[in-house]
This record gives structure tokens, sequence and C-alpha cells, in this order.
DNA sequence: GTCATTTCCATGCATCCGCATCGAAAGGCT
DNA sequence: AGCCTTTCGATGCGGATGCATGGAAATGAC
């Protein structure tokens, strides 16, 4: 039955809580403006500093879910962000490429991503802590039973 | 432009990747044996311990969102865990009480639920960092702009 | 009392997600 | 070559979410 320690339970649900406060935060903060959420900014960013990449690649990476990203995609080349290249080593899948409307999105929504991830997050927790935080986190980021 | 700092940025990955990670083992854990996900947990949680509350008093303690819980409760009270008694002193609400089997589905998602936060974050990080791990995410988990 | 405001909860509608499954191509085996 | 298995990506369908709004009761101002 595995009860789990107190500072195991008081852990979880501050992990949680924070997480949901702080991403929520920063979808709103888009929201707000006309922006798209968050997800579509980590895709532009991935393939912006990545190059021009297959689907399975970037669900690696972002750590999506297969048709969660399937469609994430669907809905950004609608938007006319992303376009959909025919791979020539392999006809099953594609290579994403950004457009220059992604490129400016993706520009366009970094200084209020930034800033929504400094109120939820740096402008909260001192320097000195943040550092503490992510080498605590480190191991919680990785795929579990690894 | 605020470009928030390197370590704001790391703390701010890892803390989303590792929430989505446990709450994601969570889930599946208690889906794996047909049982309902997390959130039913944890109304079920606070009316056995706060003993009948309202809606809001539930939102509130829970974080979520009024429409999310309002059918939250329609879904359990559809699956006879949960009734809604008229309210005396305020014709507008309720109170939501446990069924029988309310109480019987808590007890019996409660080793599946532990065991997985157990192997998600218990097993991953020794008692001395989760102590310092609930202490720096303690500001995180209060609402945002406070 | 009357009327405006606020609180409480539900819901229509569009979108999004999760699961299972599918078709198609690639890789491996004999 | 032929066939089986694995990988890649899309999608049908039911259900959940988010946003906006609705209606009803309570509260407050006058």
């Amino acid at each position: 039955m595995a009860m789990p320690a107190a500072t195991t339970l008081l852990a979880w649900t501050r992990l949680l809580r924070a997480a949901d406060l702080a991403s929520q935060h920063c979808a709103a903060s888009l929201r707000a403006l006309g922006l798209p959420p968050p997800e579509w900014y980590d895709v532009l960013l991935a393939i912006e500093r990545g190059g021009a990449q297959r689907p399975r690649d970037l669900q690696i990476a972002l750590g999506t879910e297969q048709y969660a990203l399937s469609r994430l995609v669907d809905r950004m080349v609608k938007a006319r962000l992303l376009t959909r290249v025919p791979c020539a080593d392999d006809a099953r899948g594609h290579l994403l490429h950004l457009t220059i409307e992604g490129r400016a999105m993706r520009a366009a929504m970094w200084p209020v991503y930034a800033e929504a991830i400094d109120t939820a997050l740096g402008a909260r927790v001192p320097e000195e802590d943040r550092t503490a935080l992510a080498r605590l986190l480190a191991p919680l980021a990785e795929p579990i039973s690894a």
C-alpha cells in the first residue's frame, strides 16, 4: 500500500499546483494579446533552433503525444506558420519548415512569453533558489522508470 | 523585453516537464486499473475530510475553474459517487455529499494513487531533497500576483 | 420596498484531447 | 524475391476543456 512519506505528499501537491499556476499564467498572458498558446511557441522555437525537423523528432524533443503533435502541426500549417515538405529519404514522413510568418510569430510571442515566465517564476524566486530548484527538479524531468 | 535569467528558464522548463510527467504517470496508473482520474480522488478526499461542501468551496480548495468543477461534479453524480443536496440557507447552491460508493471509491483509489506518487516522486528524490523541493516550491504554489 | 450589483452554478458551442486504429512505407528475416 | 514486423503519421469518435453567457438567488444602496 506504500503510503508515501509526508514530505513526498507535500512536494507532490506543491509541484502540481506550482506548474499549473505557472502555465496558466503564461497561456493567459499570450491569449490576452490574441497570440497562440505556449505549445506553438515551443514548436516554432524548436524548428528555428534545430532547423526543419520531422514530426517524430519534435515529438520526442517536446515530450508530446504523437497524435497531439500531429494535430498541433495541422493547426499551425493552417495558420501558415509551418509547411510540410515531403521527405526525400522516407516517403512516410515529411519535414516541417518554418514560414516567414512562422519566424515572425515566434519573435512576436517571445517578449510576452518571457515576461510571463519572469512574472510567474523569475520574480517570485531568488536567483539562488532558482538554481537549487532546477537542480532538484532535474531527476523528475527525466522519463519515469528510467 | 525582460529576458528571463538562464536559471529562470531552466527552472521553468524542468518544472513544467516534471509536473507533466508526474501527473501523466499518476493518471495512467489509475486508468490502467479502470479507476477514475486523479481529480476525482481530490474531490472525494476534500469532501471526506471537510464534510459536505458547496461547489464554490471545493473550487477554491482545489484550484479548479468554476465550469470545470461543475461538470466534474456532474460526472461524479452520474457515477453515483456524489449527491447534490439542496442548501438550506442559500437556494442558489447545494451541498455535495459523498455516497457510500464515493467513500469506497476513494478507498479503492488511494493505494494506486499513493503508489503512483511514490514511484513518480518519492522514489526518485531523497527525503532531504524532497523537503528542500517543497520549501522552494512554496511561493510558487500561491496564486500569482499576490 | 425597489432596483442595481454581485455571487453561485449551469450550459451552448467550438475547440482540443485521449484512445484506438488505420494505411503506408521501411526494415528484417529466410 | 516474399512475408512479417516495426515505424511514421493521420484520423474517427467520444469525451473533456475553455470561453462566454445565462438564469436565479442573495446582497447592498437608496
